[in-house]
DNA sequence: AATGAAACTAAGCGTTTGCTTAGGTAATAT
DNA sequence: ATATTACCTAAGCAAACGCTTAGTTTCATT
């Protein structure tokens, strides 16, 4: 018995995190938020409460978005070379023109460091705890690794995506490429 | 023939560095800068022409204070022995208390990507290439190395710096030791 | 067709942003 | 001592910020 919503919030949330994404936090304000997602202020603040609302139905979207490629990493079963081929997945999965976009996840960790409030701290933390547990299984494929070493490699994957995450937004695919290879020549 | 100013712009350089260190560019407003520098608006205004001005100076004074830990490196003639050694100087010329501060130039790579204005994104760039030129320098210590193999652990170096400044602000100590005893196993 | 509830539009709220400027102050050269 | 010149204080500028609200439109239900 009322009006019904134009534009479906699912939607929005899309062309919201697109924008977020490209320029972060901060520097993404409610005009643009506006104009990129198709609808008005009011609008916005009716279905997300605020900015912050907007930015964490974001990072969600985000984390869906990237189940494409987490899925083919769930689903694999070779080991390292897995993981590897993740960290190629995500290179391609954050390019944008000639540069990269990043994680919008490790994005935020640098911007906002841990000045973001707490429910979005625990979206971030999530976030990093997943992609760490499934470099854990995706390891646990070599039957020989030793439980010591499978720790310290699962830590040094963990960290080095934090890299590929800012090194894909500053740095050429030459470097990238030689990144990753090395990465792996270690493990 | 005329009054003096009250305050070194060093020192409120310094000061400035600090804030921006820990909040960034945009996180940072005029007035608390004010407040941090212990001088007014109109004296930053007239020493460094505008809030760029004060974050480009910022930078340089992070080179100079950076230069501690650099030429430690710089002297040492271990090969791969000494950058690991820079790795873990810079965790500890991060820390702030529980958590790093970063690196101030990865941080504002994150911050602007390629947004920076052109003599701010020359600034971080001649920064990335020093460090980088500083680890080729040392690698080539090592003169069994093959000329293919230094280029492609130099890239390797480099983008992993990126990934402990970032981790140095969001991980804990034994996560960062593993990730960097990693990167130097094999190296 | 009339009703009522929710969605929309657009104007505007108070605050903060980067930056400027008028007026008073202090230090040096004569 | 006085004049001169630059520095400092503090008030204020327009624009942009996140967010709200009054007034209108739309549509499912009766």
């Amino acid at each position: 018995m009322s009006r019904t919503k134009q534009y479906k919030e699912q939607d929005v949330i899309q062309k919201a995190m697109g924008l977020f994404w490209r320029n972060g936090y901060e520097a993404t304000s409610v005009r643009m938020l506006e104009k990129e997602m198709g609808i008005n202020q009011f609008s916005i603040y009716s279905s997300f409460g605020n900015k912050h609302g907007v930015f964490i139905e974001s990072i969600k979207a985000y984390k869906s978005e990237l189940n494409s490629i987490r899925n083919i990493l769930k689903n694999s079963n070779n080991g390292i070379v897995g993981i590897k081929q993740f960290f190629y997945d995500f290179l391609e999965f954050t390019r944008e023109n000639e540069v990269g976009k990043g994680c919008l996840v490790c994005n935020t960790l640098s911007e906002l460091g841990n000045k973001a409030e707490p429910d979005l701290m625990l979206e971030l933390m999530m976030f990093t705890d997943e992609i760490r547990s499934l470099f854990i299984y995706n390891l646990k494929q070599d039957e020989n690794k030793k439980v010591e070493l499978l720790k310290k490699e699962a830590n040094f994957l963990t960290t080095s995506m934090l890299g590929l995450s800012l090194g894909s937004r500053v740095q050429n695919q030459n470097q990238l490429e030689d990144y990753i290879e090395m990465v792996f020549f270690k493990v």
